[in-house]
DNA sequence: TCAAAAGTGTTCTATTTACACCCATGC
DNA sequence: GCATGGGTGTAAATAGAACACTTTTGA
């Protein structure tokens, strides 16, 4: 199991590592500022304007793609989980802790390695609220890009982000993954904003209250927000017991990692 | 990278492998026999009960699990792409062909390794046709189960099935990946036995008549096919041009393998 | 008082569901 | 004829889109 040189090495396995996609929403999205009992509003959360996604790259520091940015990533160990692989990856690169983390795809094969070793990537995705996105240093050779302007990237990392935001886009649809990019309460219009963001495009304000409202996985705090001048808008929060997703209830559901459920929880449920 | 005992490598990187789940339906299930002038019906193709699905397994022959029931799998090579790794497990297992593949889902951790080396899967999908599946010797250790009845399964092998039946289900509500298990041609009410076999219910055949035929997916074919003492009915194919999914037209289609491609057309197009 | 967003009501249309009914065939 | 599934029609229910309108606030 040890490889001579490159060529002996095709016959043999690929190296495996894990890669991910971190997506965050910048502070025009509509998010509420934590604890929300915000008559004294600092200028942030206007609310009004649509807000993108964006998303932390590292600079690469060695051979091939040298300089160019790419997805954080690590090696992967055999006495950890994937997922747990991913929350280190994640972690170690940018400080962050995810309010959501979910295995996008596993990619590997002799094209995607052009120049390198034969590399297999699963690849994760994750969501980190406003606040832990905007503490982020950019440092160490991290820095956020937005999701609709995105630099040249290494290896075939910009199909994978591609993928990611498709796959975000889709799941907003069907489950309340929206929950992971909004703070621990927010009125609808801010949700409505971070759907906006998320899809591209202006939804109806009246429908969409509406559509929210019905899923019942929405709880009125009873508190306001003011914001403007105009009238407050009612905050929500969404019901403990709405699971992100209610489609598979079976065996993948369990393998959600502890770290992410902990993080998710003192994240946004305080 | 080459590691001296059991403990030393968990440190290291896990052993990297690939399985693929295999699915078939049962001759009950309503499928055309192929060239469809089928005046001359042998006994198969009834129509009338709901089939079941299929999948064949390997039994394992060393430790863990000695004797288990085992997805079909193997190692992972650098020169080839995960889905070609797939194929090639496929095929050198049950000399089957799938119609279908995709990748279902990457399972690794120590949890799953229990009393073996640690082991990352790779896990792909796939369908095949009736046709193939019944010609499949059942020598080799290889043997076919009924979704629904299961044997105890080595590894996690069993929550890899239910996931992949999971994905089948969903997935043929938004896509026309039924197109995978039935025949060239078949009855709208052959199509609607694929349905209710996967779905595991029956299903209204008026309604489901018209909402395959505003799907514009169907081309009738002008012949028919009469099956027992009432009205024959009208033989349709897939239109040519009808993706499986409409979905994502991004990435990840243009990943699929030119070999899934030459069996899908050879197997059904003919 | 006025602008602006919160929130409600209403209409119209497309889709889904349930089920009645006619049609063509083999026995 | 008549049982059986192929195939059509239709009405009720449901869901979604569009948009008018009323309410409540800050300035």
């Amino acid at each position: 199991m040890s490889w001579g040189n490159v060529s002996e090495r095709r016959r043999g396995a690929p190296d495996l590592g894990v890669s991910v996609v971190i997506l965050a929403l910048d502070k025009h999205a509509g998010i509420a500022s934590g604890s929300a009992e915000s008559e004294q509003n600092d200028d942030a959360s206007v609310g009004s304007e649509v807000g993108r996604l964006w998303l932390p790259l590292v600079r690469r520091v060695k051979q091939p793609y040298f300089g160019c940015w790419a997805l954080p990533g690590a090696g992967l160990r055999s006495d950890i989980s994937l997922e747990d692989a991913a929350f280190a990856a994640l972690e170690s690169t940018t400080a962050m802790h995810p309010h959501y983390l979910e295995q996008l795809y596993t990619f590997g094969g002799p094209a995607r390695s052009q120049g390198g070793l034969p590399m297999v990537s699963v690849v994760y995705w994750a969501l980190v609220g406003q606040a832990e996105a905007a503490a982020l240093h950019e440092e160490n050779n991290v820095h956020w890009f937005a999701a609709d302007a995105l630099p040249d990237m290494a290896f075939d990392h910009e199909t994978i982000v591609d993928y990611a935001l498709w796959r975000l886009r889709n799941k907003i649809e069907y489950s309340s993954i929206a929950s992971r990019l909004v703070g621990n309460e927010f009125t609808l219009t801010q949700l409505r904003h971070v759907y906006e963001a998320v899809l591209g495009k202006a939804l109806d304000p009246a429908n969409f209250r509406r559509r929210m409202l019905a899923s019942h996985s929405l709880h009125q705090t009873g508190r306001q927000q003011a914001e403007g001048r105009h009238r407050p808008a009612a905050l929500y929060r969404y019901s403990a017991d709405t699971p992100i997703e209610e489609s598979y209830e079976g065996a993948l559901t369990s393998l959600i990692s502890q770290k992410v459920l902990a993080a998710s929880m003192t994240g946004q449920y305080q």
